[in-house]
RNA sequence: GGGCGGUUAGCUCAGUUGGAUAGAGUACUACCUUGACAUGGUAGGGGUCACAGGUUCAAAUCCUGUACCGCCCACCA
């Protein structure tokens, strides 16, 4: 089927002035990635909608693509170096390229093949990948645009560093958990002035410091108080000695200070901690970095170089301990950022970098949310991505790593020269001085506007992966390219219409995607924003294959089909919450799935057997059991449109399942299976057929196929394809809707004479039924055959006046022979009823005795009320004459 | 420390704007070799809708508080 939409470019889509168009960009997939369930449900559901849409008749685009992904790419690729025995600096960074781009040869497109199994409906010719040539133009583009504005700049900053990647990170990327530590209370001794200036050091004076990280004493600067601490005042005067380095140490006073916490009293390390780094710069501390980039002490450590930072922390501990200079220590949950790659405990570090300034950005992106231009489905997620927003941090953008969009900055190798002769860029001006004979532009230039060099060097820098990811939803149309192509499809499709995403991203991508839509193209990148779940195992945990709690889909497929998958998880998927899988949970839909099939093979059958000729579907609609079940498609089509509509996946789902199961298979056909006729072979096929394309978005493969057989089967002229065709529409008939009540009424009926004889105990057992009705008789007489079938009698009479009354409603009474069998549970069963209706009657009474209520409550409401009340007592009758004559 | 979710049948969850006798899937029980389907059919048991207040004629649904669970954000060293 896959091959057959392919061939037919079913998913193939173009500007076409003649439609609406419909456009979803995939969150692209990492190129690393393999298919998870995060993929399968988020997929699904983009699937669904296109699909949806294209049937609907919209130009339905969806583009697909990939990510190239930095830091993980960059990783699986070290990995497989190192098992040839190789490290990247091995074989340079030329190589290392070399081996990535064959890594993606290989392997890149592995994603791609899988989604095509779970049935993705992309248009595959239009793929695309964040590092393909025509992306790099956007990427350099968009970096020489802000920088001009004044909106990307380079600058020594604390920024988060993962010591294993080697690399900056964003504040996104690190990954604050939650860890077990402890907290060190360690003595600084204070040297005072005694006497006449002299200054003595005195180790029994001395200010207690908590930290969970002692190993970074070794670079502190400073000491520091809260101005408002009454308890330090003293030590505003004195010098605070860093033990081991023999350091003296300013006090300084900031505000910052929490005199709750610890001791009141903190060390201050500038370059190694977020806050102390703002202190630092604040009260013009000395900065000394301790660490090498992979974590390493290096020589400002001391005797500790050479040491990994943990290491160093425990021999640091003892050397204090030997000292005496360790109060105490107490176990400390502290959150510490990690890795969002390697998941290393990530090291702030100050660093020259990259970064865009984000307020401005972030401005109209926040006003698009506000005045509802980009919606939040659920809504909640809104006042997520505000928040975020108007607290935004400026973005970290450079990486250390070889995998990515090389940073557009060239720089003069004669300029540098000079200007490091004149300066060292250590300080906090670097911002400034770095613009001398540093060239930022798209491609590297011919020569230096200063000196007229023609010597650069570009960047070593590559830009974080989602520098380029928050272009795709332009980018991946062509932007900035000007020719037509590109004009006319961002003009068409550009906003697109739905992202489908879950909330991991909303920071790193979608949040990031609206600020570049409106920057670059002045206007928002997509309307809709579907935020679903977390796939999650059945103990509630989070599906990684790191813990080994994965539901492989790719398995799920095999075993099951991708039919099944998919519509298990969209029944499963209620809109927004997290979807906790097992393996039976896939069975609801290789049911159904199953279902489908059968119920189509049985159709077919029966056509074939009655030999009915079916060449058209135009059926006339005068038997209440085709009108029954057509007014109920119509409701399905109705109910399943709106929810499409609202995004509710999963109640559009059910309803289809609830209509085609148990309306259409369980009743339709179970009544008219036994007198097919070539109308109602036509009626019957009529809503296989609309149920299958209200199914398609859901169940492509099986819907296809069917439809496929269909054509083949029978001479209707249908659409080519069912994924071509047209979304159902209500079928204009005009009901007789007393017909289809008194229908209702006989099912309910027939429902209640099963219920009768296994409350008898008489099982299936076969039973003259008698039936009494002043004006429905025709109904029985004419329905005869089925009736006797479904209720399992061996005959129907109709008679003037009843012995017994066994069951009765509005229209009729029955009875039946019951021999002489034990009617011991049919009297409890009966007693239960009773007991339950009495309890509701009475409900209803007290409301109908309430003055406020008939006052207050809407008139439509007190006629219900009033109806309900004696139907019951209707009901009620009945039953208790029928208890009497039983005892 | 802030914010956001969740708490409904043994399990997993629906329940859109307050107006059923609170639903589904699964599991369980009984019966059914009805030639489309046992991946099926028919029926059944099982819920004081977390707790406590409040608003209302009417609350699973709205408000307040409490408890537990989960997630996100934040420079408590």
């Amino acid at each position: 089927m896959y091959a057959y939409w392919l061939d037919s470019g079913v998913f193939e889509a173009d500007a076409n002035q003649g439609k609406n168009p419909f456009c979803v960009v995939i969150p692209p997939p990492n190129i690393t990635g393999i298919l998870h369930m995060g993929h399968a449900l988020n997929n699904t559901i983009q699937d669904v909608l296109i699909r949806y849409k294209r049937m609907q008749g919209h130009e339905s685009l969806w583009m697909p693509g990939t990510d190239h992904a930095g830091i993980a790419t960059q990783n699986v690729v070290e990995r497989q170096l190192a098992k040839e025995g190789l490290g990247k600096q091995d074989i340079g960074r030329d190589g290392f390229e070399k081996r990535l781009w064959k890594w993606y040869e290989e392997y890149g497109s592995t994603i791609i093949e899988q989604l095509k199994k779970l049935g993705a409906s992309c248009d595959w010719k239009r793929t695309r990948f964040t590092m393909d040539e025509g992306y790099s133009e956007a990427v350099k583009e968009v970096f020489v645009k802000l920088y001009k504005k004044g909106l990307v700049y380079r600058g020594n900053y604390i920024i988060n560093w993962c010591p294993r990647c080697t690399t900056a990170l964003s504040d996104e990327e690190a990954a604050r958990k939650e860890i077990d530590g402890w907290l060190y209370y360690i003595r600084y001794p204070v040297q005072h002035t005694k006497g006449k200036g002299q200054e003595v050091r005195d180790e029994q004076k001395y200010i207690v410091v908590a930290t969970t990280r002692p190993e970074t004493m070794l670079g502190d600067t400073a000491v520091a108080i809260n101005p408002k601490d009454k308890r330090y005042k003293w030590l505003k005067k004195a010098k605070v000695i860093l033990p081991i380095m023999e350091r003296q140490l300013p006090v300084v006073e900031d505000k910052a200070v929490d005199p709750e916490f610890g001791t009141g009293v903190v060390k201050v390390t500038p370059a190694h901690d977020p806050a102390d780094f703002l202190m630092g710069k604040k009260h013009n501390l000395e900065f000394i970095n301790i660490m090498h980039e992979n974590a390493v002490l290096n020589e400002n450590a001391g005797e500790f170089a050479g040491m990994d930072r943990f290491e160093g922390r425990q021999a640091i501990l003892e050397v204090l301990q030997e000292k005496g200079l360790i109060e105490r220590k107490e176990p400390y949950k502290l959150s510490a950022g990690h890795c969002y790659r390697c998941h290393t405990v990530i090291e702030p570090r100050v660093s020259l970098q990259w970064f865009v300034r984000m307020k401005p950005l972030a401005k109209s992106a926040i006003e698009a949310v506000q005045k509802n231009k980009v919606k939040f489905y659920p809504v909640r997620w809104r006042k997520v991505y505000l928040n975020w927003m108007e607290n935004i941090q400026d973005w970290c953008i450079s990486r250390q790593i070889w995998w990515g969009h090389r940073i557009p900055v060239y720089y003069c190798t004669n300029c540098i020269e000079k200007k490091n002769q004149k300066s060292n860029i250590k300080n906090e001006k670097d911002e400034e001085l770095s613009k001398e004979g540093m060239i930022v532009a798209r491609e590297k230039p011919e020569k230096c506007p200063g000196c007229g060099s023609k010597e650069f060097i570009q960047d070593e820098d590559v830009l974080d992966t989602w520098f380029s990811s928050w272009l795709w939803p332009f980018a991946t149309f062509g932007w900035p390219k000007v020719d037509t192509t590109t004009k006319r499809d961002l003009e068409y499709f550009y906003p697109t219409d739905t992202l489908v995403t879950a909330s991991e991203i909303l920071f790193f991508w979608v949040a990031r995607m609206v600020m570049a839509g409106l920057e670059f193209m002045n206007e928002i990148p997509f309307r809709d924003v579907l935020i679903h779940g977390t796939v999650r195992d059945a103990r509630g945990i989070k599906m990684s294959k790191s813990l080994g709690n994965i539901i492989d889909p790719l398995e799920i497929i095999d075993k099951f089909g991708a039919d099944s998958l998919r519509f298990s998880l969209m029944m499963l998927a209620a809109s927004g919450s997290d979807v906790y899988l097992s393996d039976e949970k896939f069975l609801v839909g290789r049911n159904f799935c199953n279902k489908i099939w059968n119920a189509t093979r049985f159709l077919l059958l029966k056509i074939k057997d009655n030999n009915v000729a079916v060449d058209n579907l135009h059926f006339e609609l005068n038997s209440p059991i085709d009108q029954w079940v057509i007014k109920r498609l119509n409701q399905t089509i109705k109910n399943t449109t709106a929810h499409l509509e609202n995004y509710r996946m999963n109640e559009a789902a059910k309803e289809v399942y609830e209509f085609f199961w148990h309306a259409f298979c369980d009743w339709y056909v179970e009544i008219v299976k036994d007198t097919f006729r070539a109308n109602t072979a036509k009626v019957a096929l009529y809503v296989l057929l609309n149920s299958l394309k209200l199914l398609h978005p859901f169940i492509p493969f099986i819907t296809e196929a069917i439809f496929q057989l269909l054509k083949k089967s029978t001479s209707c002229s249908l659409d080519e394809g069912i994924a071509r065709s047209s979304w159902p529409v209500e079928h204009s008939t005009k009901f007789n809707e007393q017909d289809i009540a008194h229908l209702d009424s006989l099912l309910d009926t027939i429902r209640q004479i099963r219920n009768i004889k296994i409350d008898l105990g008489m099982g299936t057992k076969k039973v003259n039924l008698q039936v009494c009705s002043k004006k429905c008789t025709h109904i029985w007489v004419k329905n005869r055959d089925w009736i006797m079938r479904l209720a399992s009698l061996c005959g129907i009479e109709t008679k003037e006046a009843l012995e017994r009354v066994l069951y009765a409603n509005e229209l009729w009474a029955l009875n039946f022979t019951i021999g002489d069998i034990d009617t011991g549970s049919f009297i409890v069963s009966l007693e239960k009823k009773i007991k339950k209706l009495d309890d509701v009657s009475e409900k209803v009474s007290a409301r109908l005795h309430n003055r406020n209520f008939l006052q207050n409550a809407s008139p439509d409401t007190v006629e219900q009320e009033k109806a309900k009340y004696d139907e019951l007592n209707t009901q009620l009758r009945r039953l208790k004459e029928l208890r009497s004559a039983f005892t």
